[in-house]
DNA sequence: AGTTGAGTGAACAGGTACGTTCATCGAATC
DNA sequence: GATTCGATGAACGTACCTGTTCACTCAACT
């Protein structure tokens, strides 16, 4: 009984794959079971046989993805303790995964609306993780602090990779160095001082 | 012949009015026709009467929500011949726009395909224009230009005022202060020179 | 050689949207 | 009072998608 485990685990496989490609392409939002059926070459109901709840599917999907990707480790930015050398060692390790996985990416969270709230609260969670991780080593409290939190959740967000390095032409070196002059920026300026206004 | 005009005039606004109250919540690429005239409370055939392409409509909608928003004003920014007034007058002015018009911009973006691309190419067009004219007064040419240029649509960018100041809580003011020491920095920063690296 | 079960093919009933056609209503206009 | 014309209501045919049921094939397993 492993040949037949085997050809059940293909025809999973297939189905995974198929989904995989159409979020990547159209995005969840317009990816139909009935497309899905067909990219796989499978019928719909092989697909509904496999993943009952799309949620499944999605879970399956975003596994299989993942595992073919070099993902962001910011157990390895831990190793830097020096503040401004660890933002750097961050965000340029997350800008290459960003750049490297462009198309999924963008329509997975353009598409938020249609992926189970369960993988959205997850990606939060890590992108969360990722700016607290570049957050701890600086010495700061209070306002000064928070502020630093909010500028570093914007440095650490895809969307902030995609309008600098895609949609504005920068490299991904570029973007790191200007995000990083921001972050650094921000943690050195007093939260009331502003620069020579009128 | 006025009483007439008056009320073709006056379900034609319906239609509008619709329009732009169903762009602005559930977004473009969720309204239908069939829904659109509902909330219209018209027929779907008296829709496409007054529209026969989509693209008729969206024009109508476009104009009539921007003539209830307090546009940014560019011209007023070229009043402030110092770049870094400039930039702080400008960003203000953007992300007060952007922090009112936030609903309806956040849906026309993110629905990005289903708007037709003619107003996609005049939205791009404009947001150029704000960022072009906050790169006017610095006097810098080639490579620092031309990033300067990349930084400052980034600053521009309707995403980046949403990630700064709807995403990580900033308010509009700190959003602005933000982006203009970002900016700043990246005016100032010799193009090749990098922080202290390793 | 018989049993199991993943996958098939066809059909069901239901829903939503699309764009178009036709006859009709009703009020403003002449 | 007759006419014009914007809006209506109903129906058309088409095209998707959804989830579910049923009889069936065929290869793998015992």
């Amino acid at each position: 009984m492993q040949k037949r485990i085997e050809d059940v685990a293909q025809t999973h496989q297939r189905i995974v794959d198929a989904a995989v490609q159409l979020h990547g392409t159209v995005g969840p939002a317009a990816t139909t079971i009935s497309a899905l059926a067909e990219a796989a070459g499978v019928t719909r109901l092989t697909v509904y046989r496999h993943f009952p709840d799309d949620s499944a599917l999605f879970a399956a999907c975003s596994q299989h993805w993942a595992s073919g990707q070099v993902l962001p480790n910011p157990r390895a930015w831990r190793q830097v303790s020096d503040p401004a050398q660890r933002l750097h060692a961050g965000l340029s390790d997350l800008y290459r995964f960003y750049q490297d996985a462009e198309p999924m990416l963008t329509n997975v969270r353009r598409d938020r609306a249609s992926v189970p709230a369960e993988l959205k609260t997850r990606n939060d969670a890590t992108d969360a993780g990722y700016r607290d991780t570049l957050l701890r080593p600086f010495a700061l409290r209070g306002r000064r602090r928070n502020n630093l939190r909010a500028v570093l959740g914007h440095a650490v967000s895809f969307w902030t990779w995609r309008s600098l390095c895609l949609d504005n032409g920068l490299t991904n070196r570029q973007g790191v160095e200007a995000m990083t002059a921001l972050v650094l920026a921000t943690a050195e300026k007093r939260p009331g001082a502003e620069p020579d206004l009128p």
